[in-house]
DNA sequence: CATGAATGAGCATTCATTCAT
DNA sequence: TATGAATGAATGCTCATTCAT
């Protein structure tokens, strides 16, 4: 008698998602059909059935998927550093990482959100705690007089992931600028935004 | 034999644009089905055919005449009013309109530009003419002296475009943010960032 | 300016029921595909859509169009006869009529209502309005006293269906067995339930 | 090396066919997929394949088992009873007992024996088998003076069982009818077409 | 210019069945 | 004996597109 065994299941789960990412980089989610799914993942399309009851749950365990790795790599970043270094380090990762794929990716999530309310709350949940982590990073910084303190932290973190959104934006917008200049115009900004007012003489 | 009148076929090209796009904000490009478009044109499938030879020239047409309406918005705005005021007003226009159907599309537009090249070309020669109006415009600050002089007129642009683009964007990933706050600190933000340095007393 | 012709459309729709028709009776509800269905009727599968809605949809049309038939055959048959003559004529043309085909449709429907309500409603107000025809005929037969005035009219006609159906299942349950014989002892049996009491010497 | 236990063998085939009709009843045979069955009988896919080579294998199994429960239940009712009595208690027990069930399975038989010839052959001979019991019973009361000596049995014990089928179909058609008044009136009329002619005075 | 009939490939999903363990 | 992973053909249905009128 031979049981589920949890582990692969969950690695195959892992497995599929993957695939469905790669294709739903490559297609969108309307755009990326089942079978392309179960041709990337090498398996049959009954099978896919297993594992998800549905294409819709697919699209949601993407997404969520998606948006966690980013909450959690953006949770690393802010461990330990201090405040406008951490944030140029942010910066500085969104001009080197194969940005691209995840963005388009949220993107689709953005578009999608608005039919799909299941993805509009996982959405909104992962923004908000996201925001949380920076708007208590911030209030740290605030307390340590690094930062301006008639700032609100947290219309200030939402601003601040505002413009990391926007910057990538801008890379999908026109994908031949010249992204150097405009982060290092980016790291000016937020130090001119966030340091605290120069005393008076 | 009756020649085709070029304005009333002009006209209907945009009356059933205009369905589209309605189509499109609802249940986006893919979405959106050509039966549903013809629905909400008050037209026939075949007629349909008369004046778009595909759906993906709708999409084209749709996305070119979207992005152009908010250039030929935004270049209003600009003209005749002086630096911060102008980035202000367009702030809080932000804030008032009925940017949600906008945004959505804008969303869906860069989505699609991925995979369908055309799309992509219009939305860059946009990008680039409306970031060179405000280029433009940063400049002239720059020579009467409201903004600092040591900042790239290009980047600048560009950057405060991806800030207009980030806070639309907090507003889809969590719709129940305070965007008045948001708003406020995103002024004092502009503010600081371009405001030419104090001289030292 | 084609205007849609709602005689062709009703045409059609007659037609592609026909071929629904003749696939349901070779191949059952659930066994017919709607493949076969257009294959039969020499449509594509699209094209069946633009008549109906669903597979759900042409079985309850086919359904309710069977019944009908039925109904109108049997209140012919009722129309100016009397009494036991005209209950021989339902029995003889069982004999004699292509009962198969339509007896295996009405089994297929009877098992369907069971899980497909819109069909039992519709079966029930088939059943009723026939049963209603006949009792109507034995209320006038008893009124003429040529039938038992004993009898319950309502109970009598739905005895009397019950027999008619009873005999069809039993030449589905044996197709060998000698249905001449047994629709004679049917007209016997008839006879005596429906007789007047003969008076007492 | 385990040998096959043949007791535990039946007694297991006779889970899952009792498990297959309760799905069969709820779903009809070709609503009920093996996935149902397995799980209603609390068995793995893999595992059913042990006992049954395939569903119609199942189907073909459970309309014999569900046609000999009857066959057995009516033989024994017509042990030790006379004529009228032991048809009488027939009718009270239809009235009675849960026949939707069975009788929605009878449906379905039918409905399938004109497809598949295995079942037909079971309904036919097991159809046989209970008329036959039902005429010797008659040739037995006919001897006695109880029915009419005019009578064919055979044919008299068909069309007895039609009335029963016919019965239990119209509450089927009609399930709101009122069963009580329909079965005392076929009492009446078993009686009248089975008693003897009364002798003229 | 305008219609709606017609197509057929494609989609998400289901299902009887097989197989390695 | 027993499991659940795996298959792949089939199903009901949708949709962009074409065409005769």
């Amino acid at each position: 008698m031979r049981r589920v065994d949890p582990v692969r299941h969950e690695e195959k789960k892992r497995q599929i998602l993957a695939a469905a990412r790669r294709c739903f980089v490559r297609d969108g989610f309307r755009g990326a059909s089942i079978a392309d799914i179960c041709a990337e993942a090498g398996i049959s399309p009954g099978h896919l059935y297993h594992y998800f009851p549905s294409k819709e749950a697919i699209v949601a365990a993407m997404g969520a998927a998606a948006l966690n790795t980013g909450t959690a790599q953006f949770g690393e970043l802010m461990e330990g550093s201090h405040a406008l270094a951490a944030l140029s380090s942010v910066i500085e990762n969104a001009k080197s990482r194969n940005l691209r794929d995840d963005f388009v990716l949220i993107l689709e999530i953005l578009a999608e959100a608005g039919r799909n309310p299941k993805l509009a709350k996982i959405l909104q949940e992962q923004s908000r705690k996201v925001r949380g982590v920076l708007a208590d990073f911030l209030r740290k910084s605030q307390a340590d007089g690094l930062i301006d303190r008639g700032l609100d932290p947290d219309a200030t973190s939402a601003i601040l992931f505002g413009l990391l959104d926007g910057a990538r934006m801008m890379a999908v917008r026109d994908p031949k600028i010249d992204m150097t200049r405009i982060l290092d115009h980016l790291k000016i900004l937020v130090g001119r935004f966030l340091q605290p007012p120069r005393p008076l003489p």
